[in-house]
DNA sequence: CCAGACGTTGTT
DNA sequence: GTCTGG
DNA sequence: CCAGACGTTGTT
DNA sequence: GTCTGG
């Protein structure tokens, strides 16, 4: 499961590191990225340009765009057998470009969040889906779902969901490439290994979306000793 | 055939 | 649009 | 994902 | 409890 995340990394560093422009008047560095927010996508029909959609995959045929709000993940298991999902799968990919993400822990009545990234600290790709919406007023949107799969041993402790996260260029032209069937596409969304991840707790205060400063993921002891 | 849904997560 | 349920 | 709102009628 | 907004 995924439900928030970062971009950190400078546009410059992300154009070299996925081998795409990013348009850096429209590009925010953000530490609390959240459903109905722009993300950076990039989709199999522009592979070489980072653009932003926003999170929550509203289906071309959907009436209302708020449908977006019940998919910001899609299940990797049963991706062919979903309605809204089978033909983005065929025809819409994408990967959405992080450098960390947050999962919470609910402890009693509290939710404690934590902050997972990968043991490297380079940023990464998640797999995902997108779709073109036009509204009754015939305004376009463009959106993104983000697909999980089975937690690996280390995000288990967290949950039991876990993004599908591409750490490597090869495995993103793979899922973006537009020649392979749907089943090899599928073969692509795989628990990343354990020993690639770390995390650390954070503060509650990313629990309200509207909070967006380099203290939310900053670890909760460091936090501690500050004051 | 037509009508109606189309989703995931976590919690109980 | 496409699938499921009736 | 979490936080925060959730409503209508009639009167000014 | 459930939906909307960020």
């Amino acid at each position: 499961m995924c439900g928030r995340y970062t971009i950190i990394k400078s546009p410059v560093e992300l154009e070299k590191e996925f081998e795409i422009d990013i348009n850096k008047e429209v590009f925010e560095t953000t530490y609390n990225l959240a459903p109905s927010q722009n993300g950076l996508v990039i989709t199999n029909q522009h592979k070489n340009e980072g653009q932003f959609f926003k999170w929550g995959l509203i289906p071309f045929w959907a009436k209302d765009e708020k449908i977006g709000y019940k998919m910001i993940n899609a299940r990797s298991e049963t991706l062919i057998e979903k309605s809204a999902f089978k033909t983005p799968l065929q025809k819409r990919r994408c990967v959405v470009i992080a450098d960390g993400f947050y999962e919470w822990k609910k402890i009693g009545k509290e939710k404690h969040p934590s902050y997972i990234y990968l043991a490297n600290k380079k940023p990464f790709a998640m797999a995902g889906l997108w779709e073109t919406w036009s509204s009754p007023a015939k305004e376009t949107i463009h959106s993104f779902t983000i697909i999980t799969t089975k937690a690996n041993e280390f995000m288990s402790t967290l949950h039991d969901r876990m993004p599908v996260i591409f750490d490597n260029n090869s495995d993103i032209n793979l899922w973006l490439d537009n020649e392979l069937s749907a089943n090899e596409h599928l073969q692509l969304l795989q628990q990343l290994p354990s020993d690639k991840m770390a995390m650390h707790q954070v503060s509650q205060m990313v629990n309200s979306p509207k909070n967006n400063q380099p203290s939310l993921i900053t670890p909760l002891e460091n936090l501690g000793t500050l004051f």
